[in-house]
Parts: C-alpha cells; sequence; structure tokens
DNA sequence: ATGTCCTCACAATGAGGA
C-alpha cells in the first residue's frame, strides 16, 4: 500500500488538486496537514466519491490535520499524551490545544499526521512550544514502543526542522539566527532516533527539499527545505519497499508550497495487485 | 521589494500566520 503526507496549505484552496493526485498516484492513505478549516467546512465529498474515508481535526482557520484513506480508520484522536498548548500572550500549563496532530489506526498501523510549530523566532514563545511539543511527541512515540515494541508506528507530517545543512536551501534562513536549523531543534528531532524511530524516506530517497517557500522565486531557483518527513518504527520500516518525494506537485496552477512525500509498504498477505505465478 | 498565498474580519482593505 502506499501511504503519503501533504501539507496542503489550505484543503478548501486545493481540494481538486490533491484528490486527482490521489488517484493518479494510487494513494491509499494520505495525512494532510494545514487544513485551514473547521471538519463541517472540510471538502469531504470529493474524498468520499474517489473512495476515500475520512478522519479530520480543525479548530480553526488555523492548521488542523486529517487522514483520508481507502482502509477503515479506527481509534482517532486528536492530540497525543502531554501535548502542549499555546496562547498567545499566556504562559504556563493548561493552555488550549491547536490541531496539529491526529492518530489513527490503518491496517494495523499507528499512523500520526503531524504539523509541527513552526517556532517563528529564535526566543519568540512559540520557539519554546515548538521545543515542548517536539518533547512530548518523542516522549510519547517511546512510551508507545516500549509498551509495544512491534507496533508498526509512523509520524508523518511537516516538522518545521531541517535536519541536515543540506536540508536548508532557503538563503535567509542563517546558522545562530534562524529556526528550523538551530541546534536545539535538531536536537530535537534527533531524539526521535533514540526512540526508535527513523526516517524511512532518507535512504530511499537522499537528495531533494519538500517546501518552497511563495516568495522570492524560491521555487525556480529551487532555494527548498527539507522539512516534511516520514519516521517509522522498526516495525514499520521493515515493511517499506519504495519511497519518493513528488516535486512537480510544486509546480502549475495554485499550488501547495509543499510537496507530497510518499512510501510504499509492503503489507503481509497482500498481493500488490500483482498477478499471482505459481 | 514588507517580494506570496491563504484565511477571517459586522469586509471591498487590513491583519495574522507561514
Amino acid at each position: 500500500m502506499r501511504i503519503a503526507t501533504w501539507n496542503v496549505n489550505s484543503i478548501r484552496a486545493r481540494v481538486d488538486r490533491t484528490v486527482d493526485w490521489m488517484v493518479r498516484e494510487d494513494i491509499d492513505v494520505l495525512a494532510m496537514q494545514e487544513i485551514k478549516c473547521k471538519p463541517e467546512q472540510f471538502p469531504a465529498q470529493p474524498f468520499e466519491d474517489a473512495g476515500y474515508d475520512l478522519a479530520i481535526h480543525g479548530l480553526s482557520q488555523w492548521n488542523g490535520v486529517a487522514f483520508a484513506s481507502r482502509l477503515p480508520i479506527t481509534d482517532v484522536v486528536t492530540a497525543f499524551p502531554g501535548m502542549p498548548g499555546f496562547l498567545k500572550g499566556a504562559e504556563g500549563p493548561d493552555l488550549p490545544a491547536e490541531a496539529r496532530a491526529l492518530g489513527v489506526t490503518i491496517n494495523e498501523q499507528r499512523l500520526w499526521s503531524l504539523y509541527v510549530p513552526n517556532g517563528r523566532a529564535l526566543g519568540d514563545p512559540h520557539y519554546a512550544y515548538k521545543l515542548e511539543w517536539l518533547a512530548a511527541l518523542q516522549r510519547h512515540a517511546q512510551s508507545e514502543l516500549a509498551a509495544n515494541p512491534h507496533l508498526a508506528l509512523a509520524l508523518m507530517g511537516d516538522w518545521n526542522v531541517a535536519p541536515f545543512d543540506e536540508d536548508m536551501g532557503d538563503p535567509s534562513f542563517m546558522p545562530g539566527e534562524s529556526t528550523h536549523i538551530s541546534a536545539p531543534e535538531r536536537a530535537a528531532f534527533t531524539a526521535f532516533e533514540a526512540a526508535g524511530l527513523h526516517d524511512v524516506v532518507r535512504p530511499l530517497v537522499p537528495e531533494g527539499f519538500t517546501f518552497w517557500d511563495y516568495k522570492r522565486l524560491r521555487f525556480p531557483r529551487n532555494e527548498g527545505m527539507r522539512i516534511d518527513f516520514i519516521l517509522g518504527s522498526e516495525a514499520f520500516a521493515d515493511r517499506v519497499t519504495d519511497a519518493s518525494i513528488h516535486r512537480n506537485e510544486r509546480k502549475g496552477d495554485a499550488p501547495s508550497d509543499h510537496v507530497p512525500v510518499v512510501v510504499d509498504v509492503d503489507i503481509d498477505g497482500e498481493d500488490d495487485d500483482r498477478p499471482m505465478i505459481f
């Protein structure tokens, strides 16, 4: 089966493009970020007409995450335990949760659609929030795998971190001055490795960005960033047979600023549409 | 070039977020 993640930057602005791509690329499961709407505003019909079941989590015009799946979606949760909240100008515990995480079970795999806080600027309260949010997610993933080491777990989404120097091609991001490349953000990302979650795309697709800012000709100049990732547990990673970054989705009319990241997963017993040969 | 795109607001421009 084919599993993908895509920050769509408003599903209402891009529903036709999104569903057309899913059908054309034979996508079974898509984790979406930045749907930018509430569930009742989500354009469900085009997905349902194409044979997809939906799980949607949106609280306002900001953020918002969703899943579309050809297989049944169960065990839906709209936050992970310990997920911090955020409120501009406020500090401390018990701040309102944002719509940045959606956990589902599909075909005995635990999948998350994640929209990591942007951070805005070093020293901004949103930057501390980003680090706390990543640390809480890492703790949750670690405890899930401690309880069930064989769990097929995948954390998919827009991480807003460029883990390696070659992942940052935007010259306006400066070492020591900018988010996405700071040492604490990279450490927060690397901590998932210690929890047993590995980037399942990079070994198969060593190069390539997943995001290019709309401004300043970033796409024509290829001054993008690699910030969208699929991190898989050992049980999930063992099933991955191929991966791809769909750069062409940044082209044409009204693209998202992100492109889809895809993995092919070989489930036991799945015939993968290939004829059986005896 | 404060450069683009998307959303909402007691809207026809301004603000917030990325």
